[in-house]
DNA sequence: ATTTTCGAGATTTTT
DNA sequence: TCTCGAAAAT
């Protein structure tokens, strides 16, 4: 392909040394000498932002200094890539003088995104304001501001898993349905994939939105997706898919509003770019088609998100002006990297990309199968201790396929007293006692039904399935919502119990109108509630902590801000925004599954659950799916920096569903790598 | 209205 | 084997 690059001259900014003079110059000047028109002295141009390429090898440098335009990044493990992005954040910003909020950098993970946000600043220093974002946030961003050009509130809702059940259940018992007949599960798939394939936005979003409620009758799943969206639409709920599909809609059908991001946005880069899938991929698509600008950076042997969407193809189609190959890792020694080298090409779909080992010589890979009397297990934490002696356990990883393996693991850890931790993914926000506490600030903020339904009950009120359907039925014949409902019926000695709570939430809701901190109101809110009393009352350390703990939370972000935060903006915020869950046990093992491992690294990894089956997973057996279970042990084994320890269940023993679990086809594959250990 | 019991079903997970 | 959700029992 031989598209021309427009050959822009990228200038910098340079000073006069003797006059003080400003300048700006063309960067291949850099270093060299220029006569000041000022003084028409000859000066050096003091290298600038040399130290944006500091340390970095020619390919990074080539990616970093890239030309404008699609430029493709393909990176393999552990070769810098979160290097180059920030570099290449900070060479827009420094060298081309791009204005920091022209630039959106998306990430997959608000983790990534803190990271990167953090790296930049270490770079820049702290007043450059980047916009680094994941791709909800960023629809969350534009969707905030410009969603009512769909004739929706600025302020709508977004749902939960737990709030999209909620949702559900309710539709089930209207319809007379019970999860027999329909599974949670199968309900989900089958909206998410309504939503991919029909323009349903357009539907939703117009004024009357009868199609809704006409066009899906007869069958009933139709039904029921006729029935969610419609209650979505009448609470101006979204779901996690809705804002980045409403984000699509609003720029198809607003060109003003497209045109309005395009301008803002010169520069658009995204990590993970084999992650993407078709909407994301169209999201950036659009956000780029008037620029240009569009650096994607990605690895095509770590796609593990097949199962939600994501699509290699983006990445190997992309359009690329411009293609850069890192296969320098600098992350593990030889030995790690030939056993990965060797896993990955048994993929047939494959790009030639082996990674070039700059470490010295380590040790190889060791390999232990378990038996009827030695546990994998057992096996494990006797290496943990053996780690011990010559490294923090903080230093060292165990990865599973699956979370549920962590459990046997546990156990063993648990025996041998050996600190661990595990990331499960159960972040901050989605704790219940957390939810429930912002479920009462979500009512103190406005009506919500879905937040009504959640804690009207907790603590007990007395308001079981029966009173709760009487209300429902109350307010679909008056047209208000569930608080204002029971709030009317309140005289009522059947709904007598929750006078208290009814008069808490009218006396919060004033309260916020009023401007009072966020902080102050849950307090408020907690202890009037009997919340708090009822945690307390059950004797969980654990829930306690997490309250106390959200409570900080709230209140050092209101210090931080500085001015007082609206509820509505600090609960607009809250719904994206999952906290750090790092700080957690210092020198303890770390346990995740491998999916969660994917962008960190580790002086000492254990992969464990070598087993057909396992990894690969049983539900992945056909071939173009063993390729991917392939790329997830791939992804597993590249996380270690010096040792690896890759490990297996009895292989004569059978699991739940009755097959045998026979040692994983990878373990053969890698075979000459790896050195097995014998029982002892 | 709440507690107990029984049976089906069973990755990976971000927002 | 374990966990979750809905029917049955209190």
């Amino acid at each position: 392909m031989s598209a021309s690059v427009p050959d822009t001259v990228r200038q910098m900014k340079t000073e006069c040394t003797f006059c003080g003079r400003h300048f700006e110059v063309p960067v291949e000047y850099n270093g060299g000498t220029a006569d000041c028109t000022s003084c028409g002295k000859t000066f050096v141009i003091a290298p600038r932002a040399s130290h944006l390429l500091d340390g970095l090898n020619p390919e990074q440098i080539d990616a970093v200094t890239a030309p404008e335009g699609y430029v493709r990044v393909i990176a393999g493990a552990g070769t810098g890539k979160t290097r180059v992005l920030t570099r290449r954040l900070a060479y827009l910003i420094e060298e081309l003088h791009i204005p920091a909020d022209e630039i959106l950098s998306v990430t997959f993970t608000n983790k990534a995104a803190r990271e990167m946000d953090y790296r930049i600043r270490h770079l820049l220093g702290d007043s450059v304001r980047s916009r680094v974002s994941t791709f909800h946030g960023f629809c969350n961003t534009v969707l905030r501001e410009d969603i009512h050009h769909l004739f929706y509130p600025n302020s709508f809702t977004i749902m939960d898993e737990e709030d999209q059940k909620l949702l559900l259940r309710e539709i089930y018992a209207e319809m007379g349905l019970s999860s027999r007949d329909f599974s949670y599960k199968e309900v989900k798939s089958a909206i998410s994939l309504f939503k991919k394939d029909t323009g349903y936005v357009a539907d939703v979003v117009s004024p009357d939105a009868s199609a809704l409620r006409q066009g899906l009758s007869g069958e009933p799943m139709p039904r029921i997706i006729g029935a969610y969206l419609w209650k979505q639409r009448k609470n101006y709920f979204l779901d996690y898919d809705d804002l980045i599909n409403f984000t699509l809609y609003l720029f198809a059908t607003d060109t003003g509003v497209c045109g309005k991001w395009q301008d803002r946005l010169r520069y658009i880069q995204v990590d993970e770019f084999q992650d993407v899938n078709a909407s994301q991929y169209e999201l950036v698509t659009l956000l780029s088609g008037k620029h240009g600008n569009l650096f994607v950076v990605g690895d095509p042997d770590q796609t593990i998100y097949e199962w939600r969407g994501a699509s290699v193809r983006f990445f190997l189609d992309f359009p690329a002006e411009k293609t850069v190959l890192l296969h320098r890792n600098y992350r593990s020694t030889p030995e790690i990297l030939n056993t990965s080298n060797n896993l990955i090409s048994h993929n047939k779909w494959h790009i030639e990309n082996p990674l070039d080992a700059l470490k010295e010589r380590g040790v190889t890979p060791v390999f232990f199968s378990a038996d009827w009397e030695h546990s994998e297990s057992d096996w494990i934490s006797r290496r943990l201790q053996e780690q011990h002696a010559k490294r923090p356990y903080s230093d060292c990883a165990i990865l599973c396929r699956s979370l549920f393996l962590t459990r046997k693991i546990e156990e063993a850890l648990v025996r041998k007293s050996i600190p661990y931790h595990i990331y499960n993914g159960t972040d901050f926000y989605k704790r219940q006692e957390i939810k429930d506490a912002l479920c009462y600030l979500r009512l103190a903020d406005g009506d919500d039904d879905l937040a009504f339904l959640r804690v009207v009950n907790t603590p007990r009120r007395g308001m079981g399935k029966k009173r709760i359907s009487m209300l429902k039925e109350v307010a679909e014949r008056d047209g208000v919502s569930l608080f204002r409902a029971l709030s009317s019926l309140i005289g009522d000695r059947m709904f007598c119990q929750c006078s208290d709570f009814v008069a808490l939430v009218e006396r919060s809701r004033q309260q916020a109108a009023a401007g009072e901190a966020v902080s102050e109101l849950l307090n408020a809110m907690l202890k009037d509630s009997g919340y708090e009393a009822a945690v307390m009352f059950e004797g969980d350390q654990d829930r306690k902590n997490n309250l106390e703990e959200l409570k900080h939370a709230v209140y050092n972000l209101e210090k931080e801000a500085g001015e007082p935060v609206s509820l509505h903006d600090y609960l607009a915020q809250i719904a994206l925004y999952s906290e750090r869950e790092e700080e957690r046990g210092r020198d303890s093992v770390k346990i995740m599954t491998i999916h969660a491992a994917k962008g960190l690294e580790f002086p000492c990894v254990f992969v464990a659950g070598l087993n057909e089956g396992t990894l690969p997973n049983s539900h992945a057996i056909r071939p173009e799916e063993v390729e991917q279970e392939r790329r997830v042990a791939y992804v597993a084994f590249t996380r270690a920096e010096e040792e690896l320890y890759l490990s297996c269940d009895n292989p004569e023993r059978f699991n739940f569903s009755g097959d045998k679990m026979e040692l994983s086809r990878f373990v053969n594959e890698i075979f000459p790598t790896i050195n097995t250990e014998e029982r002892k």
